[in-house]
DNA sequence: ACCAAGCAGTTTAAAAAGTCAAGTACTGTG
DNA sequence: CACAGTACTTGACTTTTTAAACTGCTTGGT
C-alpha cells in the first residue's frame, strides 16, 4: 500500500521542473560558464528575452540558479551575471545523462530541422575526463 | 557566423526531445512496465488524451517506444499496448539522474499544489529484474 | 439480450504558454 | 554625438496544451 500521494515523490516534481521549455538549455549553457542576459540567450540559442527572463526568475526561486548584478557592487548600472547554485551544478549529471543517451540514440537529424538545429558553440560537456 | 549548424550536436537535440511536456512523465511510467493507453495517462497523471497520442506518435516516431496491437495477433480486438525500445530502455539513466537529483534537492514541495501531485503508485524505479 | 463500463482514441473550442518585434533606459566606445 | 551593447518590458500574435464530449468496439453482469 502505497500514500505515496499525501507523500507525493519528488521525481515527478524534477521532472515538472525540467521538462520546461529552454531549461535544461540554460543549465547546460549555464554549467559551461556564468552569464550575463544577452550572452546568454545567444548560448541558449532561440529562446526569446521574455521566455528567458521568465526562466530565469523560476529556476532562482527554486534555488538552482543565482543572479548577481554589478549594481550592488557599483551602485550604477545593471550588468547581470548569471550562474548555478550548488543545487544547479549538480544537475551536470543530468545533463551528462542526456548528452550520453542523445550521442548513443540519435546521433544525426532525419528531418533536416534548421530552426532547432541550436548553437553547441562553447557548450562542451565540461565534465570530460579525457 | 559559425556553421556549428552543419556539425550540429546530439546533446541539444536530445534535450529538445526530452523537454517537451510529458515525455520524461511517459519514459518514467514505461520504465515500471508495460501499458495501454488509458492505463498509461493514468499513470502518468494529468495528461489529456490528446497530448497523450501526439506524444506517443512521436516518440514511436524516435524510436524511444513502440506499440503493439492485439488485432495483429488476434484480428479482433484493438488493445494496444505500449513499450519501450531499447533506445528506450536506455533511458533509465536520465531518469535515475533526475530522480537522484530531485530526492537531494527538492525534497518538498512549497506550494500545495494538489494538481500537480502526480501519481508515483508504482512508478519505482524498476529496472526489470536482469 | 441489454446495459453499464472499459478500451483506444478523435474532435472542438478555449485557455495557457511561448514568440516576435519594438521599445525603454542606461553605459561604454569611436 | 551617434552607435552598439547591457537588461529587460510590453503588447500583439502564434503555437501548444487542455477539458470535455463523443465515436465505435468489447467485455462483464443479470
Amino acid at each position: 500500500m502505497n500514500q505515496q500521494s499525501t507523500t507525493f515523490c519528488p521525481a515527478y516534481r524534477a521532472i515538472g521542473v525540467l521538462q520546461e521549455k529552454w531549461v535544461l538549455h540554460i543549465v547546460r549553457a549555464l554549467l559551461s560558464g556564468n552569464r550575463g542576459f544577452n550572452e546568454l540567450a545567444r548560448t541558449v540559442g532561440g529562446c526569446n528575452s521574455a521566455t528567458l527572463t521568465q526562466r530565469l526568475e523560476q529556476l532562482e526561486s527554486l534555488g538552482i540558479i543565482s543572479k548577481a548584478t554589478d549594481a550592488e557592487v557599483t551602485g550604477k548600472l545593471a550588468r547581470s551575471i548569471y550562474s548555478l547554485t550548488h543545487a544547479g551544478r549538480e544537475l551536470q549529471s543530468v545533463i551528462d545523462a542526456i548528452d550520453t543517451w542523445g550521442r548513443t540514440h540519435l546521433p544525426e537529424d532525419p528531418l533536416g530541422d534548421a530552426k532547432a538545429v541550436g548553437e553547441c558553440a562553447g557548450v562542451e560537456a565540461a565534465a570530460q575526463p579525457a
